[in-house]
DNA sequence: GGATGATCATAT
DNA sequence: ATATGATCATCC
């Protein structure tokens, strides 16, 4: 596989993502001698991990934003035939213990989503992956009043996580952000606070925002 | 058909 | 086990 370096400044990446913008999956595997998979049933994160490569990104599986000197979040955000997102997104793990004194302004999330660089990709299952092209980057940063939104989910979330509810939060949690499994199997299990303030073992969590959510980043992209 | 809960690959 | 990259599979 070729080297990618990290990019220097802003305008750095933006151009990388123009020039891959349009090309196939095929083409851009090829290009870094990245092999492709049939089909990502078994690589789920394979589109995202070649897009990292391709453009730099240095984080790698640490918990800390992928081009972390620009302040900048990558995803690969998958686009149906309707073109507009299918899948949630994942942001990072849920704490469960230690959440006193944990909030929106120094949390995760927030570092994670205070700018983001949204590179869609046609995801259509009749479209093989091999010939799936890459969109157009999108550098895109919360607004003011989505911000309330996401650090108002946040916080309620962190709450029940306090108060020893993780347990009974549900995916219908949420209205731009959700909690779901976030783990390799169900039988995996992370240390959480019970309903008496106990510790017990419960599945690990990610944090995931709504397609709803993604969608009307696009929305809003395609529309000014 | 869409959303929820479950799962796959990899690195540390 | 925890973190990253996500999509799959099933249920409603």
């Amino acid at each position: 596989m070729s080297l990618i370096n990290a990019p220097d400044n802003v305008e750095q990446l933006m151009q990388r993502v123009q020039t891959i913008a349009g090309m196939t999956l095929a083409s851009l595997a090829h290009s870094i001698n990245v092999e492709i998979p049939e089909n990502l049933r078994r690589e789920k994160g394979w589109v995202g991990q070649l897009l990292e490569k391709l453009l730099g990104a240095t984080a790698g599986n640490k918990p800390e934003p992928d081009f972390v000197g620009l302040g900048i979040e990558l995803k690969t955000l998958p686009i149906d035939a309707r073109g507009y997102p299918s899948e949630s997104t994942y942001v990072c793990v849920v704490p469960l213990t230690h959440t006193e004194g944990l909030h929106w302004d120094n949390s995760l999330v927030k570092a994670k989503l205070s700018q983001v660089l949204w590179i869609p990709i046609e995801a259509d299952k009749r479209i093989p992956l091999a010939q799936r092209r890459v969109g157009m980057g999108i550098l895109w940063q919360p607004d003011t009043d989505t911000e309330s939104k996401l650090a108002c989910d946040y916080d309620e979330f962190i709450d029940r996580i306090t108060l020893g509810e993780v347990e009974s939060i549900t995916a219908h949690q949420g209205e731009c952000l959700q909690i779901r499994p976030k783990a390799a199997n169900s039988s995996a299990l992370t240390k959480g606070i019970g309903d008496e303030g106990q510790s017990i073992k419960t599945l690990p969590r990610g944090f995931y925002l709504r397609p709803s959510f993604t969608r009307q980043i696009i929305h809003q992209w395609k529309t000014k």
